[in-house]
DNA sequence: CAATACAGACCAACCAGTCGGTCTCTCAAA
DNA sequence: TTTGAGAGACCGACTGGTTGGTCTGTATTG
């Protein structure tokens, strides 16, 4: 038998993710995981350190997908497509996680949300800092506030995770070429658009422009 | 004493901001609203109905206004621009019901959650018709695949209400317009972006231009 | 023989909802 | 004008069920 607190890990989260962190009782955890009181409480110290190791696997993941995007590039125009890719495809990866942080982020205890908020703040900054680069350098509209673009960027992509599901008619990967589309026709100085080199600042052609 | 219905809404709801539908107890609410127990469940049949209220309150405005926004303009241009607008602003009227929407929805009884899910569906289903209104008169983008366009649009709004504030930097107005302007650019062909006359296709200046 | 991993009966706290009762206001009969 | 009956608004002690967490005991492993 594989490790019980994986276990009893991937089944909290799928009953978090249909009912809600309050709607499932350490219970039915135990009885889904196929274990006993004892067994949960000697991997969990509590309910809520299970919320927060299912918040935090998440979000460090994150983060660290996210710098690594954001290393890769030099310029402001590559670093936005890359962080953003990655950050969409995670949808993919863990979106019973995402979806169980943003439903119930406010319940977690004081001295986990600490740390939870420390690492979200990590990203979003990124974020910002990305937009403003762009916009020194003169690929970005300087016109467009960064604090509110970027927080566009954030809430467009986050809200995925209301939505998104494998089975759906677009994969992750469609998803995350439209996103880049979208933001970078937001973003781009109007010269920069126009130019037929458009393209020519893409990572990779998008799925839905054709081949010449 | 103004009436105590409304009373018991008001403080319900800071309360639930604050510390989530199941952070808070009926004996809370009842404390904080100055009444008791039987004064609650005279006018609430149970806890579940007041979160229902307040759910219904908030998807039912916002609806109206989207209907109001959609039926004043006949070019999708201006159309999504009011609706996005109207959209905007409810989250200056009701962040706290929004709140409280989006983070407890999945706590819903079946028999309230299929009401608000009509209403909802209803709303998402305009913003869709109008992008592909759009895209039939070739103001916008056709290679842009409707629904994840639709579902961008949607959740870079949504979010707004995790970080807005009055007390914020900039007013809700300021954001709305620079909402707009993002999705314009992401939306519209090229050939209109490029052209000089962007600002024509504006229903009002963006705060963030400089008259000439 | 330790030490770790797990079992499951048990408990104390909590919480939504109930229920018998009171207070006040209205309106009509006397 | 007085009375009194009825209805709606509100009170608050109480309850029954649930839930997170504990504790003692047992099996297994090294």
């Amino acid at each position: 038998m594989a490790g019980l607190r994986e276990s009893i890990l991937r089944t909290s989260l799928e009953l978090f993710e249909q009912k809600g962190f309050h709607g499932v009782t350490v219970n039915q955890i135990v009885a889904a995981s196929n274990t006993s009181k004892g067994g949960f409480y000697h991997h969990f110290q509590s309910k809520d350190e299970l919320l927060f190791v299912i918040h935090d696997t998440f979000i460090t993941y994150v983060l660290k997908e996210a710098n690594a995007a954001n290393e890769i590039h030099k310029s402001p125009i590559k670093k936005i497509q890359s962080i953003i890719k990655a950050f969409v495809k995670v949808f993919d990866l863990y979106k019973p996680h995402i979806s169980v942080f943003y439903q119930e982020s406010n319940y977690l205890k004081p001295e986990y949300e600490e740390q939870i908020k420390r690492k979200r703040d990590a990203f979003k900054q990124m974020v910002f800092q990305v937009i403003e680069e762009g916009q020194e350098t003169g690929d970005f509209r300087k016109e467009l506030p960064m604090e509110i673009t970027g927080m566009a960027i954030l809430g467009m992509v986050n809200w995925i995770y209301k939505w998104y599901t494998p089975k759906g008619k677009y994969t992750i990967d469609e998803i995350a070429d439209v996103y880049v589309d979208i933001i970078l026709h937001a973003l781009l100085t109007t010269n920069v658009v126009s130019e037929e080199n458009f393209q020519a600042h893409m990572l990779e052609r998008p799925f839905f422009t054709e081949k010449k």
